[in-house]
DNA sequence: TATCCGACACTTG
DNA sequence: CAAGTGTCGGATA
C-alpha cells in the first residue's frame, strides 16, 4: 500500500462507529497488514495488557475503558513485552480519545478518534514508509495527492481521447491550473475562501449522466485569462466582450502562462464532480510544493502510479547538494557581512543574479528548496538593513529541463506556489496578495530530453537580468546603488540535481545514442558509461566555458572501478575537478522496504578554482557527517591526486596470474546438489563430479558438486543417461539464450564458458564479499575443486601470494580502486589485483610472507569447522588467527617500508606513489595510457 | 577471449 | 520486514 491508499483507509476508520473489540485490528488493516496476517495475530496475541493486541517489530495496541486512556497507554509502555518485542509504537484508545506513542522518540500524540485521519502521518513507519516531519504533523500533501489522483483517473475513464499523447499536455496543464485555484482560494488570492469550489458546486449540474462541470470550468479559466481591463476600458466590458458570464466575472485576471490560453476541459462526470469538490475542501494553505510536486508527478505516469510519490526527496539530502554548491558560502558572507549595510545590500544584489539551473528537475523539487533556502538569506539581510523587502529574487533564474511534461508543469507551479508562501511568511500576507496577481513568469522548465538540449540555449550564459520588477524597489538608495555596480556584478550559475542511472545493459537504444553522442569523441568505452555520465560531461562542458559550478546525486559506481577510467579523464581534460564531494550513503526516499541505491555526490568547479580546499563529506557509523579539507580530491572521492587507475591485463608487479572462475551458463543442469549427485552419478562416473565454489560455498562452506567434464571424456560421459539428459538440457538452455556467445557455447554444452582450473591448489578470492570484515577473505581450495564466475582464482600459483591476497595494504587498494556493490567489495582481477603495487620481492620475503600465509591457513584450521564468515565475523574474530594476521601485515608492510604504515591514508598514499612509479617506467616516454602494455612478468627463479 | 556491472535480489534473523 | 550480503547473465571490449 502507498501512503494514499492507506490515507483513505484511516480517514474510513476514522468516521466509522467505533468497535471495542474490532479496532486494533481495523487499525493493523488499515496500515496495510494482509487477512491472514491478522488471523494469526487473533489467534496468537502475545500482549499482556488487557484489551490489548501486540506485534512484533510493529506495534502494541490497546482499547481501554472509558477514561482510561492514559493509564492504559502507561500499561502498554510499562509492558516487558512492549520492549522485547521491539514495538514501533503505543497507542490506547477508549473509542473517544487516542493516546499514542512512538517509543524510538518518545514523541507523543493525544487527539479525539474522529481525528485519527489528521494524524495518520505519525503512524505512517507502521507500513514501511519513513515520513518526513511535514507529513507527520499535516499530511495534507497525501490528501491532496489522493484526490487528484481519483479525479485524474475519473477524467481519463469518462475521456478516453484524453489518454492520448496529445491531449496530455492539456490534461496536465488541467490539473495544474485545478491546483492553483485550490490554492489560490484557501490564501485569499481569490475573495472568499471558497471562491472557487462554491462556484463550481453553486454553478454546475449534479445530476447523474449529466453534469456541466466542463462548461462552468471553462467559464472560470476564460475569466482568469482575460484581463478585467485593458486600454482604460471598464472591466464589465473587456470580460463581456469575451463572453464571460456574470458569475466568473468575480474572478480576477489570473492568466501569466498557466491561464495563457482558455483551454478545453474535458467531460466531467458527476463521480469526476465529486471527486473535484472532494478536493477543494482540503486546506490547501499548507501545501509543501517540493512534496506534494513530487507525489503528484506519478498520477501521469502509468507505470509510476502505483507508488504515488514514494519517491520523494527529503530536504536534508536536497541540501547535502546545495549547501556545499553555493548556500554554506551565502551563509557565510552574511554572517561576515555583520550589521554593515553597504556589504548587506551587495549580498543581496548577488542573491539576485544567481541563477539555479536543475537539468533532470522533475517536479522541481531542488529549485523549490533553492529558492526557499535564498529567501531565508534575504530575508535576514532585510531584517538588518530595513530595506524594502519585496524580493528581488526573480523566478526567472531558475531553470530546469524535465522530459516528462507534466512534471514540468508542476515544476513552474510548484515555483509560485513557494514564491507566495515566502512572501506571505516572510513580508506578509497581504503584501503577498497583492503581489502574486497577474502571475508573472515562473522558472524556466523546458519540456524535454537534457542530453539532447543545448543547454546553453535552455540557461543562456551570463544572460543580462531581466525583470519583471524593478530590483531596487521604490527605496531610493538600494535603487541608487542598484544602478551603479550593475553592470559590473556577474551572473552566478550553479546547476544542480538528481539525473537518472541507468547501467549500459538496461539502455534504451536512444539512450546509448546520446552517450553515444557526448562521449564517443572523447571515451573508447563509450558503451559502458552509466546514463547519468551524460549530465556529468554537459555540466563539466558548460562549467569550464561558463565559470558555472555543478553538483550533482549520481550513483556511486562514477566514482568507482572501470567508471573512473572509463569518465573522469574526459571530466578533467575539460579543466574542472572535484571541488567537495559526498562518499557513498544510501539515498533514502519515503519507502524504507525498497532499498533505494548507494550514491555519492560530487561537486564540480568551473575551469578556474573559487575554493581554496576541496571539501569532502563522508558520513559515518552514528549518521553524522564529517567534514574534512583536503589539497586535492582524486575521482575515487578520497583525498590525494587524480591519479586514475586502468585496468590491466596482466600484473604490474611480479606476483602470480589471477584468473576468473568459470561461469557455469548452463540453466542450472551443470551444477549438482549433493543428494543429485548421490542420486543421479553412478559410482563408476565420479570422477566427472567435482566440488565447485562460488562464493557463498567458499565463505559459508555450502557444498555444491558440478558435471567437470573436459572434450576427451565427452563420449564417455554421455554414456551415462542421466549425465547425458543433463548436457541435453544445457545445450537447450544456451540456444534458449538471446545472447550470441551463448548460443556458441550450446555447441560445447558439456563445458562451462571457461574451463580453469588448478592442478595442485588454487587460491580464492571471492568476487563479491561483505565490506564489515577485517581482511579480504582470500583461501585454498581442494586439487580437485573448481570455481565459478563468483571467484578469481591464481591456479598453482605460489603460497605467497595468498599473503598479499590477505593483508590490509590489499584491502586498502581494493576498497579505493575497484568497483562495489553498494557498499560491498566488488573484486576484480584487472582493476584490483593486476594493478597492486607490490616492491620486488626477495627469495627471503617470499619464504616469510609464505610463512605468514601458512600461520593464517592453520589459524583458520585451528577453529574447524568454523566457516570464512565465522571467523571474520568483526566482532566475533578469533584472536589467533587476528594475530595471524598482524603478522602478515606486519611483515609485508616491513617489505614495503621497513616499518608499519602509520594508518590506511599513508598505506594507501604509498600504494599510489608506487602505482605512479611502476607504470610510469613501464609506459614509454610520452605514453600515457598503460592499460594495454604487455608487461613482461620476471618470475625470478632466484 | 574475458569481463564488470546492477535506482539489485536474494536469504535470514 | 529490514538488515545483511552475494546470484547470475550478458553486452561489450
Amino acid at each position: 500500500m502507498n501512503a494514499v491508499e492507506i490515507e483513505e483507509a484511516v480517514s474510513a476508520l476514522a468516521r466509522q462507529p467505533f468497535d471495542a473489540d474490532e479496532f486494533p485490528y481495523a487499525f493493523l488493516q488499515a496500515f496495510g497488514r494482509k487477512d491472514v496476517e491478522l488471523k494469526r495475530l487473533r489467534k496468537n496475541n502475545t500482549s499482556d495488557v488487557v484489551g490489548g493486541v501486540l506485534r512484533r517489530d510493529s506495534i502494541h495496541i490497546a482499547v481501554a475503558a472509558p477514561g482510561e486512556v492514559g493509564a492504559t497507554l502507561a500499561a502498554l509502555r510499562d509492558s516487558p513485552k512492549s520492549a522485547a518485542n521491539r514495538v514501533k509504537f503505543l497507542i490506547a484508545t477508549d473509542g473517544d480519545e487516542v493516546q499514542a506513542e512512538e517509543t524510538a522518540t518518545g514523541e507523543f500524540r493525544s487527539f479525539p478518534l474522529p481525528e485519527l485521519d489528521r494524524h495518520f502521518g505519525f503512524f505512517l513507519p507502521l507500513a514501511g514508509i519513513s515520513a518526513v516531519r511535514q507529513i507527520k504533523d499535516n499530511p495534507i500533501d497525501v490528501k491532496a495527492v489522493g484526490r487528484l489522483n481519483k479525479l485524474y483517473l475519473e477524467l481519463l475513464r469518462e475521456n478516453p481521447d484524453w489518454a492520448k499523447e496529445e491531449k496530455r499536455p492539456e490534461l496536465n496543464r488541467l490539473m495544474a491550473r485545478l491546483v492553483f485555484c485550490f490554492f489560490a482560494e484557501d490564501t485569499g488570492i481569490f475573495i472568499g475562501d471558497t471562491l472557487f469550489t462554491a462556484s463550481i458546486r453553486q454553478f454546475s449540474e449534479d445530476r447523474a449522466g449529466l453534469t456541466n462541470t466542463d462548461q462552468v470550468l471553462a467559464q472560470l479559466f476564460l475569466a482568469m485569462s482575460t484581463p478585467t481591463k485593458e486600454n482604460g476600458n471598464p472591466t464589465s466590458r473587456f470580460r463581456q466582450a469575451a463572453g464571460v458570464k456574470a458569475y466568473a466575472d468575480v474572478f480576477p485576471y489570473v492568466n501569466g502562462g498557466l491561464f495563457e490560453d482558455a483551454g478545453a476541459v474535458p467531460r466531467f462526470s458527476r463521480a469526476a464532480r465529486n471527486y473535484l469538490l472532494h478536493a477543494g475542501e482540503l486546506d490547501w494553505k499548507e501545501i509543501n510544493p517540493d512534496i506534494f510536486g513530487s507525489m503528484i508527478q506519478a498520477v501521469a505516469e502509468d507505470d509510476e502510479r502505483a507508488s504515488l510519490g514514494m519517491h520523494y526527496t527529503s530536504v536534508p539530502n536536497i541540501l547535502k547538494v546545495l549547501n556545499p554548491l553555493f548556500l554554506d558560502e551565502l551563509n557565510e558572507k552574511l554572517g561576515e557581512a555583520g550589521d554593515s549595510v553597504r556589504k548587506l545590500r551587495a549580498l543581496r544584489r548577488r542573491l539576485s543574479r544567481i541563477r539555479v539551473f536543475d537539468p533532470a528537475c522533475g517536479s522541481g523539487n531542488f529549485l523549490v528548496i533553492a529558492y526557499r533556502q535564498m529567501r531565508e538569506i534575504e530575508h535576514e539581510i532585510v531584517k538588518r538593513t530595513g530595506d524594502d523587502p519585496k524580493s528581488v529574487i526573480p523566478l526567472t533564474n531558475f531553470y530546469g529541463i524535465e522530459i516528462k511534461g507534466f512534471a514540468a508543469e508542476i515544476a513552474r507551479l510548484a515555483l509560485l506556489i513557494a514564491e507566495f508562501q515566502a512572501d506571505s511568511r516572510l513580508i506578509s500576507q497581504q503584501a503577498a496578495r497583492s503581489m502574486v496577481l497577474p502571475l508573472h513568469k515562473s522558472g524556466k522548465i523546458v519540456e524535454g530530453n537534457a542530453l539532447r538540449l543545448d543547454w546553453l540555449e535552455v540557461c543562456p550564459p551570463a544572460a543580462p537580468v531581466t525583470e519583471e520588477r524593478d530590483l531596487g524597489g521604490p527605496t531610493g538608495q538600494l535603487a541608487l546603488e542598484e544602478s551603479r555596480l550593475s553592470d559590473r556584478d556577474e551572473v552566478e550559475t550553479y546547476i544542480c540535481g538528481n539525473p537518472p542511472y541507468i547501467w549500459s545493459n538496461d539502455q534504451t537504444a536512444a539512450q546509448k545514442e546520446e552517450i553515444e553522442i557526448s562521449f564517443s569523441s572523447r571515451t573508447k568505452g563509450w558503451k559502458q558509461l552509466n546514463y547519468v555520465s551524460g549530465w556529468f560531461i554537459k555540466a563539466a562542458e558548460y562549467n569550464s566555458a561558463h565559470g558555472a559550478h555543478s553538483a550533482f546525486v549520481s550513483i556511486n559506481t562514477i566514482c568507482q572501478g572501470q567508471h573512473v577510467e572509463l569518465l573522469w579523464p574526459s571530466l578533467l581534460r575539460l579543466g574542472v575537478h572535484i571541488e567537495f564531494a559526498h562518499t557513498s550513503f544510501k539515498w533514502s526516499n519515503l519507502s524504507t522496504n525498497n532499498a533505494g541505491v548507494t550514491v555519492v555526490i560530487v561537486g564540480l568547479s568551473g575551469n578556474t578554482k573559487i575554493r581554496a580546499r576541496p571539501v569532502l563529506y563522508s558520513e559515518c557509523e552514528n549518521k553524522a557527517v564529517e567534514r574534512r579539507e583536503a589539497e586535492n580530491i582524486s575521482p575515487y572521492l578520497v583525498p590525494g591526486p587524480d591519479l586514475i587507475v586502468r585496468k590491466a591485463s596482466r600484473p604490474l608487479a611480479a606476483v602470480a596470474n589471477m584468473a576468473r572462475g568459470n561461469m557455469p551458463y548452463d540453466g542450472g543442469n551443470l551444477l549438482l546438489s549433493p543428494e543429485q549427485v548421490t542420486a543421479e552419478i553412478p559410482t563408476d562416473r565420479m570422477s566427472l563430479v567435482r566440488r565447485i565454489f562460488g562464493s557463498e560455498e567458499f565463505i559459508y562452506g555450502a557444498v555444491r558438486y558440478c558435471l567437470w567434464i573436459r572434450d576427451d571424456v565427452v563420449d564417455w560421459a554421455m554414456e551415462t543417461p542421466s549425465i547425458a539428459k543433463r548436457i541435453g538440457l544445457t545445450r537447450e538452455a544456451r540456444l534458449r539464450s538471446s545472447d550470441v556467445g551463448a548460443q556458441a557455447l550450446a555447441l560445447t554444452p558439456h563445458r562451462f564458458r571457461e574451463m580453469n582450473a588448478g592442478n595442485r591448489l588454487t587460491i580464492v578470492i571471492p568476487a563479491v564479499s561483505s565490506e564489515n570484515r577485517p581482511y579480504l577473505t582470500a583461501g585454498l581450495i581442494g586439487a580437485s575443486d573448481v570455481l565459478t564466475n563468483r571467484n578469481y582464482g591464481i591456479f598453482d600459483g605460489e603460497l605467497w601470494n595468498l599473503a598479499l591476497l590477505s593483508s590490509k595494504m590489499h584491502l586498502v587498494w581494493i576498497a579505493t580502486v575497484c568497483g562495489r556493490l553498494e557498499m560491498r567489495y566488488s573484486y576484480t582481477n584487472t582493476l584490483g589485483w593486476n594493478t597492486f603495487p607490490v616492491p620486488p620481492l626477495t627469495t627471503q620475503d617470499k619464504a616469510d610472507l609464505t610463512r605468514c600465509a601458512e600461520d593464517i591457513l592453520l589459524a583458520r584450521e585451528a577453529h574447524f569447522p568454523a566457516t570464512i564468515a565465522d571467523l571474520y565475523d568483526p566482532e566475533a574474530m578469533p584472536d589467533d588467527l587476528r594475530r595471524a594476521h598482524e603478522r602478515n601485515d606486519e611483515t609485508l608492510e616491513r617489505i614495503y617500508i621497513g616499518r608499519r604504515f602509520r594508518n590506511d591514508t599513508e598505506r594507501l598514499e604509498h600504494l599510489f606513489a608506487l602505482y605512479t612509479k611502476m607504470t610510469a617506467s613501464d609506459a614509454g616516454p610520452g605514453k600515457k595510457s598503460l592499460s594495454k602494455s604487455p608487461r613482461k612478468r620476471k618470475e625470478k627463479a632466484a
